[in-house]
DNA sequence: TTAATATATGAACATCTGTTCAACTATTCA
DNA sequence: TGAATAGTTGAACAGATGTTCATATATTAA
């Protein structure tokens, strides 16, 4: 794809081929790096990041996350079946309510870690993490 | 989870509008998540996943990382450029060559969580994370 | 039973995103 | 100087994504 030659880099005539080779080595494995972005993706939608919130803090049926986050129980559905679908949250029905929470610590963590490298980049976490929800 | 008393939100005739309000203090500002969500975007591909993963091990420049992804130099640039924005990596010219590393640990320790939080979805780690590349 | 509630989901739509291609700048070498 | 190398970037295109709307299912209330 990139060159006629996979032993080509930079300078033909000089490259370090045993360097790439090294390198490679090191590389991730498509399909884990397939996965690994599924999961990121997840977590790359403000609306979900919200839900994650609220779930930290207990488990909560659709309509009072709809509620709590002024959106249509439709719209936090699909959203919720997307946190499903990748085992970022679980649920119970009881009734006709479904009760979602988190699936295990490891949503938190990936979370708080996030949360984490912001306060970081911004030079030492000048704003507020959590606040009136608008 | 009383229901005796004011407990349901989604029935309209008493919903429980404290609880609500109270669910609402914990969830995340928009703006927040907003930034998150950016940040986990980055994240959410796999050829910037696998750039990271090269990049964990040593700085590499441009025409090494496309020569070991097996893409175009004009793709690998485009995706450090996303990566740049978000400062997840950072570069120093030398010559006619830029190399990139990246920008502090954090980006390894969500990169390293994100493979964790795979790994105990999967039941226990059957395969591995890193491998031959393809 | 009928009506209302709680949730789920397919289709449609606008928006966003990753790669390719072409063109460009800047540096090095002859 | 001119040619080759290393890298960047804008436009275009195909594919993915989030919300809305309409509809469907299941449970509860009357």
């Amino acid at each position: 794809m990139t060159k006629d030659n996979k032993s080509d880099i930079c300078d033909i005539t000089r490259i370090d081929t045993g360097m790439v080779e090294r390198i490679r080595e090191k590389l991730i494995n498509s399909s884990t790096a397939h996965d690994l972005a599924g999961l990121f993706q997840v977590m790359a939608d403000s609306t979900r990041l919200r839900i994650v919130s609220l779930l930290a803090e207990k488990e909560l049926c659709v309509c009072d996350i709809a509620a709590a986050l002024e959106m249509t129980q439709s719209a936090v559905s699909h959203q919720l079946r997307v946190l499903r679908l990748r085992q970022l949250v679980k649920f119970r029905k009881q009734g006709r309510k479904a009760y979602y929470s988190l699936d295990d610590d490891h949503v938190l963590k990936l979370y708080t870690q996030g949360l984490d490298h912001l306060g970081h980049m911004s030079g030492g976490g000048g704003h507020d993490q959590r606040g009136s929800g608008q």
